[in-house]
DNA sequence: CGAATTATTTGACATATATCAAATGCCACA
DNA sequence: TGTGGCATTTGATATATGTCAAATAATTCG
């Protein structure tokens, strides 16, 4: 299956157990002046088509979606959960309108930071520096795991893969989205479940 | 076809003009002392699975491909070219075993440096961390283009998009890498190449 | 609670792509 | 120059997955 598979899961949550509570802190003292906390009512908005991203969402509370329109369907990419960055990395970074849509799949508390507010707030404390190389880096190692997974796996050793890793998100997300994250339909999806 | 997939061909080439050839400078100058000339031959290696990265790569001449092995298959993730930095960006952040290749296609020429020396120079010179980002952050787009591609487009589309994006690469490139790097078989990609 | 809506499963069939085998084309080099 | 080894194409067939339609199952909400 996916044994001889990179599997970076335990240094990855090594670094999100250091970081990420180290990160809130910040947010919540030193920082507290650059955040906004924003509420989400269940299938609101954070970011939809066409808008240029300029914050990154730091969340607190709930589960987000983040999905593509192609052809009509929508295609999810991502889903956000507590203690997550949430962010449209393409549209902030070349400040050009985002092609997909951040959605709340539940109601959600978010701390939100302008990126210029990050950047300037980086310049003066080095360790913001850090937290920003080893979050990017992080994502980075994600966005090349699921890349391979997708290049050479099988629909089924992506879902149980993906089920191993992420056990909690088979109970909060309804397959439609699973399958469209997984790249597959939602029948196939619920064929490999019958399986095994 | 791919006319409503994100494109951001232009964006990334415009950073890319600018910063390669600054970043090669610098190199050549003040960082002249962290660097090494490599030379490799045909079919030599940068970088084998089981050892971990401890450089970043940038190619000055010849073609190198990144790849893995998946039960005894060869499975092609990436090309670098000149101008491109080449590296194995999950061992080298992660400091664990590379699961992958990089190996010279053709004879090339290439300047190495540490990455823990990057990183001293970064502190010095901000400069240099500003090239960091734009080319983490050109690599993060790369990635969730090409994920965006496996997830939502057909073998055919994927082909016809990396011809217009990377010409070069046709021509250069032996048709059984450009297949597992499009996650296809040999025969299908042929079939796709006679159609069109 | 019960009706209406939504989520999931199942079946029949279509399509894309893989696999195996063979034929052809291309090229290095003895 | 010819020959052996690759690279590529083509054909026949198998398999995985998609699509459409319908049946259940679960959930929401008046």
């Amino acid at each position: 299956m996916l044994s001889d598979t990179p599997s970076n899961n335990a240094t990855i949550q090594k670094y999100k157990d250091e970081i990420i509570p180290m990160l809130k802190l910040l947010l919540e003292t030193e920082m507290k002046e650059y955040i906004q906390l924003v509420s989400l009512k269940k299938n609101d908005f954070l970011l939809k088509e066409g808008e240029v991203c300029h914050y990154y969402y730091f969340v607190l509370e709930g589960i987000l979606r983040n999905y593509y329109i192609k052809d009509g369907t929508e295609i999810t990419t991502n889903f956000d959960f507590p203690n997550d960055i949430a962010t449209n990395f393409t549209s902030l970074m070349l400040q050009q309108k985002s092609m997909g849509y951040i959605q709340g799949m539940t109601a959600c508390k978010i701390y939100r930071m302008k990126a210029s507010d990050f950047d300037e707030l980086k310049v003066q404390n080095p360790l913001m520096q850090q937290i920003k190389e080893i979050l990017v880096s992080g994502y980075v190692i994600l966005l090349e795991e699921r890349l391979y997974s997708l290049q050479f796996c099988t629909a089924a050793e992506r879902y149980h893969f993906m089920m191993e890793r992420y056990p909690h998100y088979l109970q909060q997300i309804p397959l439609t989205y699973i399958a469209s994250y997984l790249g597959i339909s939602l029948e196939t999806l619920s064929r490999i479940r019958a399986k095994y």
